[in-house]
DNA sequence: GCTTGACTCTCCCCTTACTGGAGGCCTTAA
DNA sequence: TTAAGGCCTCCAGTAAGGGGAGAGTCAAGC
């Protein structure tokens, strides 16, 4: 009993292009291929290794692989060395496709975040009162650009731990072109120990606070506005000031920085008189 | 400042003959090009948009959809779609994988198992109690060759359930071309009903049993040395007899018939007088 | 100004596992 | 005998580059 091209194609589920190229790469080789005319006749034992390559590509070898899989063993013990090590090797794959997975996860979720801030807030100034968090710090004295670096080495030493967005702490009450005291921190769950880095508390307290949208060169503006609004109301202003990036340069693109989201949090001590409140009203 | 393709080549990572790929596909196209030589400028504009394309690469985006990410976004916000497709794609992908792996862990455990059997099991006539199992099986009266039907059944229904070797049930006491009435049997966990299968416990008990290695048509041999083991010792035949495949056609190879193993189980009576007992001795 | 060595250019072919199409041969039914 | 359909070979193309040939270019040293 033998099969055309034809009727090979539909009992197996491979394309007669296929088969041809099976041949052609001696994968699968027809019982018989008439002299003249060149045409395929294949046989019931070709229907059993059609369905064994077919079951080893669903496995991801390659025709190589398949051929010599085929040309040497007959049973499954003899290929066990060749399925651990297929194994392996999809194993390896998935551990990388789940972290691509994570990753970009993470900037879906930053960017939904993003995308309600941009809804909800009013972009004007709010007072509120701040729980205390655990951040790990690395405190530095370089130029604002620099503080990257910062970063870098807290999510590279903690990453597991991290539990919120990047912030800044502020130490001089002041700007500053060279040399300013600051300390990039990130959020983390609980006390950790990595060396380099301060883990600790960071207090609670009064804040005054503004999301400012746009680059980071527009930050004195809404600094401005900020100060303004303190004097206006008769408070102290205190150090470290805050700042958390909701939006900043992305791990992809670093963005565009008229969509940059950053809360100035300036800490203030309430309870002296009020200045100029009257002619707020 | 700019950078032959060299240079840009060890500031990025990529091979030059990348570079001068992505410029032909229009990913990356470098800032300047010389009229006369042809050579290729990159400046620092160049440099973060590598770094782009390297992270979405990363990400298993394809040239074409990088270069229509790139021509028309410049923020994460504006390849959400992107991403969250990407996701589900990759996911889709673990997913097959995850079954491959399983499916390759099934055979691996087989193989090992028959390889024990192999070194551990003398051939020999062993006497035994088993314990009762629970099994899902369905009866049915056709060829011998025709049982593989009842096991597809059992498992495209079961599959999740099954935690033993594919056995078979014979109710008849002899062999039967046509029509033997028999039950092939899966172990389950627990009971489960599934409409057309019957799940219930299969009863323990005394048994005598024989591996047997080889062709399922050279069973009757291994039967035969148990029916005269049994009536040497004035033991009773009981009905079903059981066959376990513990190595038959794998889900790859159909395998080597000569590396077949079963274990054929025949419950029996014992208490009769035994008749040739002493004769042995 | 010339030479040398390193760098770069274009062009072509190779990879995997196929798919698509053109042009022509084979078989069979009407 | 003819038409239809099946089959053949050969060529080209896919994604993302790698390898190499042969030729042109750049910068430095003499």
């Amino acid at each position: 009993m033998m099969f055309s091209i034809g009727e090979f194609s539909k009992i197996t589920g491979l394309t007669v292009k296929t088969l041809r190229f099976y041949h052609e790469k001696g994968v699968l080789v027809p019982a018989r291929v008439e002299g003249g005319s060149g045409y395929r006749y294949y046989d019931v034992r070709n229907v059993e290794a059609a369905r064994v390559i077919v079951s080893l590509r669903e496995f991801g070898f390659s025709l190589d692989e398949i051929q010599s899989m085929l040309a040497e063993h007959d049973d499954e013990g003899d290929i066990i060395g060749f399925l651990k090590q297929r194994k392996d090797a999809i194993s390896e794959q998935i551990k990388r496709e789940r972290d691509v997975v994570v990753s970009i996860n993470q900037i879906i979720q930053r960017e939904s975040e993003a995308r309600q801030i941009m809804e909800q807030s009013t972009f004007d100034i709010e007072e509120k009162t701040l729980e205390p968090v655990i951040v790990a710090g690395v405190r530095m004295k370089c130029r604002y650009d620099e503080m990257g670096k910062g970063f870098s080495q807290i999510s590279r030493k903690l990453g597991r731990h991290i539990s919120g967005k990047c912030m800044c702490l502020y130490y001089d009450g002041e700007y500053k072109e060279e040399d300013a005291d600051l300390e990039p921190c990130m959020p983390v769950r609980k006390q950790v120990d990595a060396d380099g880095i301060d883990v600790r508390e960071l207090p609670g307290g009064r804040f005054v606070s503004l999301m400012h949208r746009g680059p980071y060169g527009e930050l004195g503006r809404s600094y401005e506005r900020l100060m303004t609004y303190i004097k206006d109301k008769g408070y102290e202003m205190q150090t470290p000031t805050r700042e958390v990036y909701f939006k900043g340069p992305g791990p992809i693109f670093k963005g565009n920085p008229k969509k940059y989201l950053t809360e100035i949090q300036i800490p203030v001590e309430v309870g002296a008189t009020p200045i100029q409140d009257e002619t707020r009203k």
